[in-house]
DNA sequence: TAGATTGTTAATCGATTAACAATC
DNA sequence: TAGATTGTTAATCGATTAACAATC
């Protein structure tokens, strides 16, 4: 359905798009067109319409776009519907935090098991997932050949672990460690988190207005 | 010292290079390309000779780039010097692991309050703060002028409460609802934090491969 | 049908890259 | 000095916006 290769620019805005029409949803909107939703989503109309036919026409002229069906499209083209297995790795505040917080199913993934190295950590649950030792790590990845790991362990970890990962099968990382994962595999994909960045533009755009 | 006001994709870098300078000056390196830095981050030279030029000439013709310095200017250009008062609303997983992990003062913040709702939690600390009740919110602000507000609270509640607290004075938001804050008054910033984003375009990048 | 709104092409704008004179 | 590398201007590339014929 893609037609080409589609922009990064393009696919970081789909999940806004996906947020933005489940709500259309929720609220009852049957209909909506490009202009409409632009102004709702602080766009302009052609980026809507320019967006959306990288993947297809969803739309119907004179009409606009069916809220629910382009949903389920988006849904769709960001491969939600899938069912992918993650591990969590490092149950500290924030892997626990992903870990409870984050609603992974319906994002395509299942949070599948959990491991630490803490002992005071080991055996207790979280969002229903009993917490391993890490040593148990690698037998885990041969047996159940989880897709995605989220690393939630300090960068030299991170660095370490992931090279195992990929060997083991691992083709995904969602890295909150403080660091830049590139992973120069073939076929692996990282997405880096770097909540510290999101606060310093913050503090960046406070400085700027006391100017 | 900003030449104009500069583009956000410059903006959004800054933090990146604050962090790559930060690991240099770690490991003891004292001066660095702009080619070296760009093969490190992945970047171009030209890149990060325009970017950092849009502030200023921190280079040396023939020599490259002091990296204690520039990492120094880079923090002050982010203003990462300064010490506002930030607010956490919310102490559920999520609130209380940014509480808890995120090093606020080296991005210019102090962590000086925390609120929930929940009696079992009030009382608590976190991170060496006490969780209060969120009926002490409004005195508290009308006191302590607090700059930042961190929401990591439901959509309806991070709708109200933002509005009230534009008008106590709080001029910034780093806003984790699962809710595009926009507040459409003069001066305030928002940070809108979405990790299920994140999460979706990993999925997508990963459906995309197995094409 | 007439009105509305899409899909798509063309125009504009901005960001990235290349090039090179200035200079340490 | 010669070599290296910046700061900056010009060229290129890509992304956004505008325009409009197609069509529901």
């Amino acid at each position: 359905m893609p037609k080409g290769s589609v922009s990064a620019s393009v696919i970081r805005r789909l999940p806004r798009y996906h947020r933005f029409l489940r709500e259309l949803a929720d609220d009852g909107v049957v209909r909506i067109s490009s202009g409409d939703l632009a102004a709702r989503m602080g766009l302009t109309a052609s980026q809507i319409r320019q967006d959306l036919n990288c993947f297809g026409g969803f739309g119907q002229q004179g009409y606009g776009y069916n809220v629910q069906s382009l949903y389920e499209e988006i849904g769709r083209i960001l491969g939600l519907g899938t069912h992918r297995r993650a591990v969590l790795i490092g149950a500290g505040n924030l892997g626990r935090a992903i870990a409870q917080h984050m609603d992974f199913v319906s994002r395509g993934f299942e949070l599948s098991a959990i491991f630490d190295l803490d002992p005071e950590l080991i055996g207790r649950q979280i969002a229903g997932v009993a917490i391993q030792n890490i040593t148990a790590l690698y037998d885990y990845c041969k047996r159940m050949n989880p897709t995605v790991a989220i690393l939630c362990i300090p960068k030299e970890a991170a660095i370490k672990l992931s090279r195992d990962l990929v060997s083991l099968g691992v083709r995904g990382f969602w890295n909150f460690s403080h660091y830049d994962l590139a992973l120069d595999y073939e076929g692996i994909v990282v997405e880096n988190v770097h909540l510290g960045d999101s606060l310093s533009i913050l503090c960046y755009r406070l400085s700027e207005m006391e100017k």
